[in-house]
DNA sequence: CGAATATTCAGCATTATGGCTGAATATCCT
DNA sequence: AGGATATTCAGCCATAATGCTGAATATTCG
């Protein structure tokens, strides 16, 4: 129960990249396969163990990581497909059509009434 | 003095997408043509001018805005290439090659030594 | 000039984050 | 069983991020 997409997806996944330590965990499991146990990975790290478990656990949330236990340990897997929201939302940048040309030298003459729009 | 690339250049960009109301100007801006006045910005949201302006200066900040006086106003341009930081991070998961392919089951017989790397 | 408009600057309070340390759990090994 | 190994859970604290309100600043208009 967190990841219903839309709604507070972006917001999970683009606050869990926000991190350069979160970054560098998927890229790190990414290059070594797409799996690396939480032991391998809070190596990588100068702080501590339990400081790299929260950062599992904020990716995992934002549905980024997963996890399976082998044993005594825990094998995290990274989850390619949930990277494509972020793709998905540069797209629209893409998009040219949409892009109402003009811009700059329409623009005073605006500014009207300040609505609310949450 | 802020935006040398890489280093906190991904730190700036991430962070700064990392929330919704600064995701939404991004998208907002591009959508109006590519640039418009503090004041439309911040008629977008529900919640204090002030508030907005600070959302401003991150996103400046972080290279995805830049801004040029006219006249009383202020108007706000996206700066679209800065976005090309991210489409290359992501890039990074579309490098098949470099993929170690096997995981999972290799995985268990490491675990090593913990060695640090900030 | 003086009022209105468009915006940012400053400082404050609240909440979220990130890192730390000390348990607690679950496996595995002998 | 008892100890070592692999990890997460809990709770604490310092810092960062957000939102608010009250100035302050610059520009335009009558």
């Amino acid at each position: 129960m967190a990841k219903r997409n839309s709604r507070d997806a972006y917001e999970a996944v683009f606050g869990a990249l926000a991190h350069a330590a979160r970054r560098r965990v998927l890229l790190a499991i990414f290059f070594n396969g797409g799996a690396m146990t939480a032991g391998e990975i809070a190596a990588m790290f100068a702080h501590a163990w339990q400081t790299t478990t929260r950062h599992l656990q904020v990716l995992e949330a934002a549905g980024l990581l997963s996890h399976e236990r082998q044993g005594r340990m825990r094998v995290y897997r990274i989850e390619q497909k949930r990277l494509t929201l972020v793709s998905d939302w540069l797209a629209h940048f893409q998009n040219a059509a949409k892009r109402r040309k003009g811009g700059i030298q329409n623009v005073r003459s605006k500014q009207a009434g300040r609505g609310e729009a949450a």
